[in-house]
DNA sequence: CGTTAATGATACGGGTCCGTAACGATCGGG
DNA sequence: CCCGATCGTTACGGACCCGTATCATTAACG
């Protein structure tokens, strides 16, 4: 049972969760840090730096450095495979847990706002 | 009829329209950028730096240089107000209703994959 | 008029992000 | 054992964005 939803809901939804994020200081995730932090918190572990680059389509520095930033803001955390040295495991954090779990929030309130549009 | 969302589908939506938004390289709009443009699309004219930048809360500067980058891709255009010329009136393009049908269309149609999750 | 208020643009210093290229560490196969 | 391949990271130069402060232009009002 796929999810219906009109070209002017989606609109409405996604400038008012966009404008939600401005305004309570939140955006400073840019839409690839967006993407990274979900696809760890949605798909199944392990992830790697080389992994998340080709699902991203974009290359292993930029893991790298979204990685850093999301780490200082305590989102992720990194930890070295011991199997193989070479690989770095990214892990999930409480404090990123409740993060992406507030934006869920957050995108079904604003979509529960809209009626017929 | 407000629009029922599951939690765990409006993660995924996100998460699946990020995903193709930087893959398609059309991640160069920023949270800030995003919800000006939407705002110019779905709200109804005249809008002015100022107020956009109420309605964002943030600063006037964040808008004129939104409007300057975004100018650049041709997604909106200025004009100055005839009747007040302190004002500048942002105007719509063709060029950027089709990006905001295009955004609308991504949404939609990754929602239509989503089965009951 | 002249003064005050308001609008949008600009200058500046600081921070972040990008892609390319190079690097050190580690594994694996001959 | 060593050499190539693979992994993640770092260095570099350039671009963009931010907020504060300041500016020029225009309007409003006494």
């Amino acid at each position: 049972m796929p999810l219906e939803i009109r070209p002017s809901q989606a609109l409405r939804l996604w400038r008012q969760v966009h404008l939600d994020l401005v305004r309570d200081g939140e955006s400073d995730l840019s839409a690839r840090q967006t993407a990274i932090l979900l696809t760890i918190y949605l798909e199944l572990p392990p992830h790697t730096v080389r992994g998340l680059a080709a699902q991203l389509g974009v290359t292993k520095p930029v893991i790298t450095r979204a990685l850093d930033s999301m780490g200082k803001l305590g989102l992720v955390t990194r930890r070295r495979d011991e199997t193989d040295r070479r690989n770095v495991v990214i892990q999930r954090t409480v404090a990123g847990a409740l993060a992406v779990e507030r934006l869920a929030d957050r995108v079904v309130e604003r979509a529960r706002e809209f009626g017929a549009g």
